[in-house]
RNA sequence: GGCCCCAUCGUCUAGAGGCCCAGGACAAGACCCUUUCAAGGUUUAGACGCGGGUUCGAAUCCCGCUGGGGUCACCA
């Protein structure tokens, strides 16, 4: 049982997906349950929108929950455990809460943000710890009669843990990730509730609904190993057994010569919206993420093309310790990767949907004929060596769509033809032949009669025998279909040719080299 | 600054005392293939932070240093 606890602050880190899909990874390999619980404990810092963003981003990856908040409408709450939005959750922690101050081992503190501040100040000055603890503990001590008094004025106290001062014993706990760890016990009167709507903080949140809702293993951000000997404390205190932790090392990004966290301020990859606008498929953000998480993943996909990856088992103990650096160049690659691996239709399917949401225009433009649009994509696909050049749906337009009239239209009224180093007059001469030409011949008579045609006109049949005598040849082989090339697609570059003029077609094809010769005079 | 974590090619990493003059992937270079491009094939360059131990033997264990990161809230 894991899960994933993210706040609602509107924005869901690419941390957040990994530690997500750890989670989910973990659960599902053990015949565990993974399960979404929103944590809106700071009613300052939530944003409207965020629980349905965080629920569609999950979804959008393939990592929907299996309990908790688990679809936006109808039906968002699934699970025996409910309700899985902290906010609602309030009595719950109230009981915990009463049942340590009974026992005197969390009290009232009425302190405000002033005495706080000022208690500071004195820290600093006498160069001693920071925080509520021991000495500075003011409301630590205090008597029923001095909290009465408080209350009788309408002021709402916070509840604080009371901790082990001065000596607070060390604590030794098991990571999954980082191994046997040892440090200081906590020695902070934390708060547990807070004072302005009591509800919890996430340290007392956490213990508590971790044990009710049976989590068995804490996998989260590194950021929380430091508060690990609180957490632990609060265990203890509350007689309930310790879950398993794994402690994930954030992913970092290069900032000038120095590392850091990713940034949701100032780096838009940080963001998980980021990657869906771009058009990368999700198998390729997930496959990339799996491979930070355990770099044999690679090795794993080598070995079994086409398997789903929810196949590969994820080993926490083979996390690394410490950050990776975010590299876009390798998700480019796993991205080309997974893109290939898919059928003329599911690369319709996939960018047709991204389209439609970011591209309305070229939707229309795919949706209007679907059989013409997958024969598109079907150019150089499948077979031992499927063409590699899509990385992600936002590049799908400029790779392909001078294949659709409207875009290739378009193409030539911006840029017009680049014809190169062949004079115009070649350029005709070129066309005019070719423009009238069989190609409902197999590939090689094609490719024979082309070359005969670039002979016959004074190119070199191939770029060996022009190199020996670059002087006596207009250009060689190359240069030679570059003219069809440009002719047809307004590109330098694109897939094969003898491919594209048999899936646009006679009627295009003709056209096309009508406008091509057109455009010349 | 205190506490904690971490440290192998540019990047992600393999490596659990001899299998390692350190292996793979991405990126870079070269060559081959080739109707352009993208691929594909072959290949080159590229790392154990430093200093001490322990040991017949250390990237691997221990200590110190240095460097990087995290955290020190009534935020999560």
């Amino acid at each position: 049982m894991s899960r994933f606890a993210p706040s609602p602050t509107g924005f869901v880190h690419i941390g957040s997906l990994m530690a997500a899909l750890v989670e989910s990874k973990v659960a599902h390999q053990t015949g565990g349950v993974f399960f979404l619980r929103i944590e809106d404990t700071d009613k300052k810092r939530e944003q409207d929108g965020s629980i349905e963003a965080i629920v569609q981003n999950l979804i959008n990856f393939g990592l929907t929950p299996d309990e908790g908040i688990v679809a936006i409408h109808p039906e968002r709450e699934v699970g025996a455990y409910a309700p899985y939005t902290q906010s609602e959750r309030k009595t719950i922690y109230e009981t915990f809460a009463k049942f340590l101050v009974a026992q005197g081992l969390a009290y009232p503190c009425f302190a405000t943000e002033s005495e706080l501040t000022e208690i500071r100040k004195r820290q600093e000055a006498r160069k001693v710890k920071p925080g509520y603890y021991g000495e500075y503990a003011i409301w630590r001590d205090k008597t029923i009669d001095e909290v009465k008094a408080q209350l009788a004025q309408g002021k709402a106290p916070a509840i604080r843990i009371r901790a082990p001062y001065p000596n607070p014993k060390v604590v030794r706990f098991h990571d999954h990730i980082k191994g046997d760890l040892e440090m200081p016990g906590n020695d902070q009167d934390m708060v547990l509730l807070k004072s302005d709507n009591a509800l919890p903080t996430y340290h007392f949140a956490h213990p508590v609904d971790d044990t009710l809702m049976r989590v068995n293993i804490v996998i989260r951000g590194e950021e929380w190993l430091p508060s690990v000997p609180l957490h632990i404390m609060i265990f203890e205190y509350l007689g309930l057994p310790l879950p398993g932790f794994a402690h994930i090392a954030p992913i970092a990004k290069m900032d000038g010569s120095s590392k850091r966290k990713l940034s949701k301020r100032k780096d838009p990859e940080a963001a998980v919206s980021y990657y869906h606008e771009a058009g990368y498929p999700r198998q390729a953000v997930i496959e990339y993420l799996l491979n930070l998480a355990n770099s044999d993943f690679e090795d794993w996909r080598k070995a079994h093309p086409g398997v789903p990856h929810t196949e590969f088992k994820l080993k926490l103990d083979h996390m690394s310790k410490s950050s990776p650096l975010f590299d876009l160049t390798k998700l480019n690659d796993i991205s080309k990767e997974v893109i290939a691996t898919y059928s003329a239709e599911q690369v319709y399917e996939h960018g047709l949907a991204w389209a439609e949401q970011f591209a309305p225009e070229f939707a229309a433009i795919l949706k209007h004929d679907p059989a013409y649009s997958i024969a598109i994509f079907n150019i150089e696909r499948g077979g031992d060596a499927p063409r590699k050049d899509l990385v992600k749906w936002e590049d799908m337009e400029a790779s392909y769509g001078f294949l659709f009239d409207q875009p290739f239209a378009a193409g030539i009224r911006q840029h017009g033809y680049t014809w190169g180093k062949i004079a115009p007059s070649d350029v005709q001469m070129i066309l005019t032949a070719i423009a009238q030409s069989d190609y409902q011949i197999s590939k090689d008579e094609w490719l024979n009669a082309m070359r005969a045609h670039a002979e016959g006109m004074g190119f070199a049949r191939d770029n060996k025998t022009y190199k020996k005598a670059p002087d006596q040849y207009k250009g060689h082989f190359g240069d030679f279909m570059m003219v069809v090339r440009v002719a047809l697609t307004g590109k330098t570059n694109t897939p094969d040719l003898y491919e594209i003029l048999h899936t646009i077609g006679s009627e295009r094809v003709q056209a096309r080299f009508a406008q091509a010769l057109t455009a010349l005079t």
